[in-house]
DNA sequence: GAAGTCTTCGTAATCGTTTACGAAAGTCTA
DNA sequence: TAGACTTTCGTAAACGATTACGAAGACTTC
């Protein structure tokens, strides 16, 4: 691997022309700079990363830390993927590029940014899977490195987020149905110690309150969010008394398994039961009946994170504004065939 | 951000001393140690990753790149998940990390490679979502970057690879659908400029072939790898002529799309088409009938991946030995209920 | 032709870390 | 007590890049 020394002992030249030329300065004769990029291209020299980062102090890269496992298969299959694009499309007018630092799951989260990120791996850093008290936030706020979160946390020490709106979802979900006629509504949330599940069951009671019911415990389900614990909730369901008359799901994936489960129980999704999903999905339009559900710009997201991000970094803070708007992020109702309205019976 | 000469002066001991201290080196005394240790933790430092990649010559990071977009939707994204998460498992027993590299979809991957991991970002890399000819391939062979394929190419420069069995795929999905009383068997597969295309489609051709059958051409379909496509995949058979009795799809996604799609012209899966899938998805067991399909062992064929790099890598050449078998990786039937033995008619 | 300006380039310091080398002091052996 | 060995640590040279500074020469101007 050709260095910049060799390239200079290759052309006779001083390493700071080298450099210069490379760079574009303007105090280097044209002619030597033609000689210097061939050479450069023929030899097939590459600038250092370490070199480069170690002198300019900062690398030029944005890491965005998630968990493998549970998290991005919970979450659903292009989540993060269009979230990512996002990101990109923002950091690459900048110059930046993007790394994704994966986690184990089973690892310490803390001591994996510690390990890899402090280091000065990336100059700042995107989290998400956001734990009601996370460790991260402290340390990447007492270590002054520049983040910002996707979800929330009650760990609140002025940092960036944003998040989906969890609330518009319960509000909405809620709304439409007892709208349509439905009664007696269920929820299936995410674990209690999410985010996600304590802000969803919270909105959903306040929504249903608002709607003059109230939302039995009973009918507050955890739901592992994916197919069989959707298959495993309609079993839940059929086998116990008082059987809801709507459900809502905050985890899409489990939609297949749950109208399955239904059906295996002899109850037809749709008819029988309204049902309302939390993000449209490559199959909800697919299955039948089709769910009801909302739309979410991830791209949209993502770029809203980098913008974000960007704005609260020394660097780039003057040529960036941070975007306008809330930080919790809008989603929007496609509706589908899974809520069909009521007959008053 | 405190460096090591910071954390020296505090102390009042040379770098060198500190250097060794941090690193476990057996030449410093037990209480300076203690001491080190210590401040370091109170001055919160973290050793600088520039630094220390630019004097060790080597970051302790692998790369995996891959494409945001289209590659990854296309193959669900548990896909990948699975693989980082066996990739990773054999890193850290080396005291490696693993980070993914996005490149956009539209953009040029060869140049994204140049640009960001050439320059000494990763000690080594995994590709994925190999062409048929792949530049991707001659620039590392050239620039002598380990690296190892996920996935098959005609550029073969003596690199390892990795890929899925898509012939075995092919063979068994054709042999079972002829054993069980099904004759005109179509395929949907993805485009012909991947290899998974040209391979399956070949395979395909040749396992019917052996069986007494011809492939007709009327009967490759090329499909968008989502339930979308698998949606118009149905209604095209549906309004053409020549219905085939069975068809094998190599994208899993594409089956929930199918069903509907089917199902919306009056075909019922399974009793009036016979169906087999490519890979186990979370959903395929429970959409209805269920999918008959193939499990592959991602953890493993991730693990596989990492062992056969290192193996390849000059430090770690004498302490890996690279995994024995095949480098096609193995799949195994899962029995559905979408392809029912037919009774003769 | 002296003085000033401009262009072009080399020199050397610097970023943070690791490590070969040697120095100093202590310990042991004969 | 001299010599050999051990323990502990400081010194300084890398690694590859960027950049402030100044020098040398060419060119202009009066």
């Amino acid at each position: 691997m050709v260095s910049i020394k060799g390239l200079a002992k290759h052309l006779d030249i001083s390493i700071g022309t080298v450099s210069r030329a490379l760079n574009g300065r303007p105090d280097v004769n044209e002619e030597t700079r033609q000689r210097v990029l061939k050479a450069a291209d023929e030899l097939g020299y590459a600038p250092n990363q370490a070199g480069r980062a170690l002198r300019k102090g900062s690398t030029g890269v944005i890491g965005f830390m998630m968990q493998t496992g549970a998290e991005i298969t919970g979450d659903g299959d292009t989540f993060f993927m269009s979230v990512f694009d996002g990101v990109q499309t923002v950091l690459s007018q900048h110059g930046l590029d993007l790394v994704v630092l994966l986690c184990a799951a089973d690892q310490d989260r803390e001591e994996y940014l510690r390990r890899t990120v402090a280091r000065g791996f990336a100059d700042a850093l995107i989290i998400s899977g956001t734990r009601i008290h996370d460790g991260r936030i402290d340390f990447l706020v007492k270590r002054k490195i520049p983040f910002i979160a996707l979800g929330r946390s009650e760990t609140d020490l002025g940092q960036p987020w944003f998040d989906l709106d969890f609330e518009g979802f319960a509000k909405s979900a809620v709304a439409r149905l007892v709208d349509r006629g439905y009664r007696k509504i269920a929820i299936s949330s995410a674990s209690d110690d999410t985010n996600l599940g304590k802000i969803f069951i919270e909105s959903s009671r306040m929504a249903l309150h608002a709607n003059g019911l109230e939302l039995d415990d009973r009918h507050i389900f955890r739901t592992p969010p994916n197919e069989r614990g959707g298959y495993q909730l309609a079993q839940h369901l059929l086998s116990g008394p008082d059987r809801p008359d709507a459900m809502v799901l905050v985890n899409e994936l489990t939609s297949v398994g749950f109208y399955r489960g239904l059906r295996d129980g002899g109850i037809e999704p749709g008819r029988d039961m309204g049902i309302i999903g939390f993000r449209e999905s490559p199959q909800s339009r697919y299955i039948s009946p089709a769910l009801t559900c909302f739309r979410i710009d991830l791209h949209g997201l993502g770029r809203a994170l980098a913008q974000t991000l960007l704005s609260t970094m020394p660097a780039y803070k003057e040529r960036i504004a941070p975007p306008p708007g809330s930080r919790v992020w809008p989603i929007e109702l496609i509706e589908g065939e899974s809520d069909p309205r009521r007959e008053s019976r």
